[in-house]
DNA sequence: CAGACGTGGGC
DNA sequence: TGCCCAAGTCT
């Protein structure tokens, strides 16, 4: 059974040792990251703010570079509520999640505009930022400005509820696991104290196979006490997409440009470019698709399909090829993007999938 | 509140 | 292969 209500009725001088324990495994073992202050060094807080953004449901590896390119083209807040979105689109694009670029872009103009350039040192002006959730809110609060929030995400919730043995499933046990951490953590180091969790989670406490023979908790770890590490968090069964099918077009000029256009700003792959195409749905009629095509040419089905899975459902898609003139104009509300630009466009993946099995590489070329 | 919203990597 | 996972947010 669930240890939390035993734990939340403890006296608070209880509740230090683990934080205590944690913090001296963190000062030995914590990760090197590009977006992490050295101990003593001052903390920027746009460098935390642009992270946390990234890491939304993305890995570190993944992240990296794409911080390293933003950082280096827009080093400050100020710099980068300068630029068009079109260009953060387009740096943002293979990331993916692009409403987190939009609400980037859109934040650092509040932050510009409403702050004096500033980002808030309160949880509640950080909240109320677009694309800043209550994880963000209390991760950058926390580590930028050493605010005492409890930070929660994906690893800490894998760590409190092993635990505290936590039998609710997740996302029912969220407001019990901010609770928990709220009682743990350490006031007088609050940023180390978030960091340490995530790093536990992300190093020791993984998913599967976690290393408790080197975990600083191990001693106070109701789940490991028991053998059910591995069983922690519960969760509510989750359910699977059906596919979709759909055409894309791949229309190139006699001079190499291709036919794009761009999606809608909201919704999947908002504000992305995207060669033309039909609707993606069940059921999907390859014969009744060419009626869909762009431009009156002669259309070539390339063999085979190509597969991507999204979030929340598989996606296949039908390539055609087609060639045009020298001097055709793009179809309605598209524009032709020359060959040298294919690689700078804002292309999720899916359509650079698209591109490559039609054999358009990233220069345009064959 | 459940579903929408990307992508790449691990086993 | 197929399913799960990764520093969540918005509606």
């Amino acid at each position: 059974m669930t240890r939390a209500t035993i734990a939340r009725t403890k006296p608070a001088q209880e509740s230090a040792a683990p934080a205590a324990a944690l913090l001296a495994w963190y000062d030995r073992h914590r990760r090197h990251l590009p977006w992490r202050a050295l101990p003593g060094e001052p903390v920027d807080p746009y460098r935390v703010w642009l992270s946390e953004i990234m890491l939304q449901q993305t890995t570190v590896k993944a992240v990296a570079p794409y911080f390293a390119a933003f950082l280096a083209r827009w080093p400050t807040v100020a710099d980068l509520a300068a630029a068009p979105v079109e260009e953060v689109m387009k740096a943002w694009a293979g990331l993916g999640y692009y409403s987190r670029a939009r609400n980037l872009h859109a934040c650092a103009i509040a932050v510009a505009r409403d702050h004096d350039g500033r980002f808030p040192a309160e949880i509640a002006g950080l909240r109320a930022l677009p694309g800043v959730g209550d994880y963000t809110a209390a991760a950058v609060g926390a580590i930028a400005f050493d605010l005492a929030a409890p930070v929660v995400d994906g690893n800490v919730e894998r760590v409190v509820t092993r635990l505290e043995a936590v039998d609710e499933p997740l996302p029912g046990a969220k407001p019990l696991i901010r609770a928990l951490v709220a009682d743990m953590l350490d006031p007088t180091r609050p940023g180390d104290f978030a960091q340490a969790m995530m790093d536990l989670g992300a190093t020791i406490c993984t998913p599967r196979r976690p290393a408790c023979a080197l975990c600083s908790l191990r001693p106070f770890c109701a789940a490991a006490a028991e053998g059910s590490q591995e069983a922690y968090p519960k969760k509510a069964p989750k359910k699977t997409g059906t596919l979709r099918r759909g055409a894309a077009f791949v229309v190139v000029r006699a001079d190499g440009a291709l036919l794009v256009g761009t999606r809608p700003p909201k919704g999947l792959l908002g504000g992305m470019t995207e060669v033309p195409g039909t609707a993606w749905s069940a059921d999907f009629d390859e014969a009744a698709a060419l009626a869909a095509a762009p431009l009156p040419l002669a259309l070539h089905r390339l063999p085979g399909t190509v597969g991507h899975v999204f979030t929340h459902f598989p996606l296949e898609l039908t390539v055609f090829r087609a060639d045009a003139p020298s001097g055709t104009p793009p179809a309605p509300g598209m524009r032709w993007i020359a060959a040298g630009e294919i690689a700078g466009e804002a292309f999720p993946t899916v359509m650079r999938k698209v591109l490559a099995h039609a054999g358009v590489g990233p220069d345009g070329r064959a």
